[in-house]
DNA sequence: GTGCTTGCAAAGACTTTGCAAACTT
DNA sequence: AAGTTTGCAAAGTCTTTGCAAGCAC
């Protein structure tokens, strides 16, 4: 593991960490399983699972949206990919190159883009206010809804042609 | 409006609030809405859009599932409930009897009660954010995933039993 | 060979929509 | 009277599941 910061650690070869997490939980290393991996390491940005489908077909066209969808799971426990709720539309997912923690996603509500940024306060304030309650944090979600100013001042947003 | 405290003010006479809304957008003020909105009021936590049909129907028993989810957008829009999304499950609503913008939810993974907490940080945080993107805050959402320590202790938790 | 995995298609869960009748204004 | 709004049932969207064939170990 690469310390980049306190907030960011480098997955070293997230490949083998997903092969070594499947063989750990009893599960088979298939194609399918891989090539899905594949692709979700390959999407750069936020993805649904009818992305992931797309894209893994592209890399070996056996895999069924079925597989697809039984797969989310697993590379989700994994730790390798996030699963991102932003409420309305689809639920999105993110690979995590970067084993970070605490962010919070900003989206915009005019072109829908997720802009993802750290926010280490959220864990201890997940543990103050679970304090209170008598219970144990297991995650956080912190999300902004948001306007684009340069959609309003000019009309036009670069980020949105993206 | 009655001041409480600095995050809540009381909202007065919901229900005039609700059919000025109305009025005000050129809606028609129906039977069928204001059982609807009448539901909602009645309901004291949480509710999905099963949950309100059911207690609209009790009110007037006309109410069908289709105006249910046409008129949830429109509470929602009036500010008189609030839409709280959590990610796994249903969609979850909640009446705004006191005016209050900056909450978190704290939801128990062991028992899906959704407890609701004052997080006015949550304001400062979304503007200092946004003013990096050149964007501009609208709402945020704060959510704590935890498990109950009463049952991880005793084996039981009261708060489920609700 | 054993039994986990897969693709397919059907089923499920939740929400939206087209339409004629009913209702608000 | 004019134009919304409604209930109903059908359609839609996304996700899950049963099953026999296929594959990893």
């Amino acid at each position: 593991m690469t310390v980049l910061n306190e907030q960011t650690v480098e997955i070293e070869n997230p490949r083998d960490t997903f092969k070594k997490f499947l063989v750990s939980k009893g599960l088979r290393v298939t194609n399918q399983r891989m090539a899905i991996f594949d692709a979700a390491f390959e999407l750069n940005d936020h993805f649904t699972a009818e992305d992931l489908l797309d894209r893994s077909r592209q890399l070996d066209d056996s895999v069924s949206r079925a597989t697809v969808y039984r797969s989310l799971p697993i590379l989700t426990e994994s730790g390798l990919i996030r699963e991102i709720d932003v409420g309305h539309d689809n639920k999105y997912y993110h690979s995590n190159r970067q084993a970070r923690t605490f962010q919070a996603q900003v989206i915009c509500e005019d072109c829908g883009k997720i802009f993802e940024v750290d926010a280490p306060f959220m864990e201890w304030y997940g543990k103050t206010v679970c304090d209170k309650l008598n219970m144990k944090p297991e995650s956080q979600r912190l999300q902004v809804n948001a306007h684009c100013l340069f959609r309003a001042e000019t009309g036009v947003c670069e980020r949105a042609a993206k």
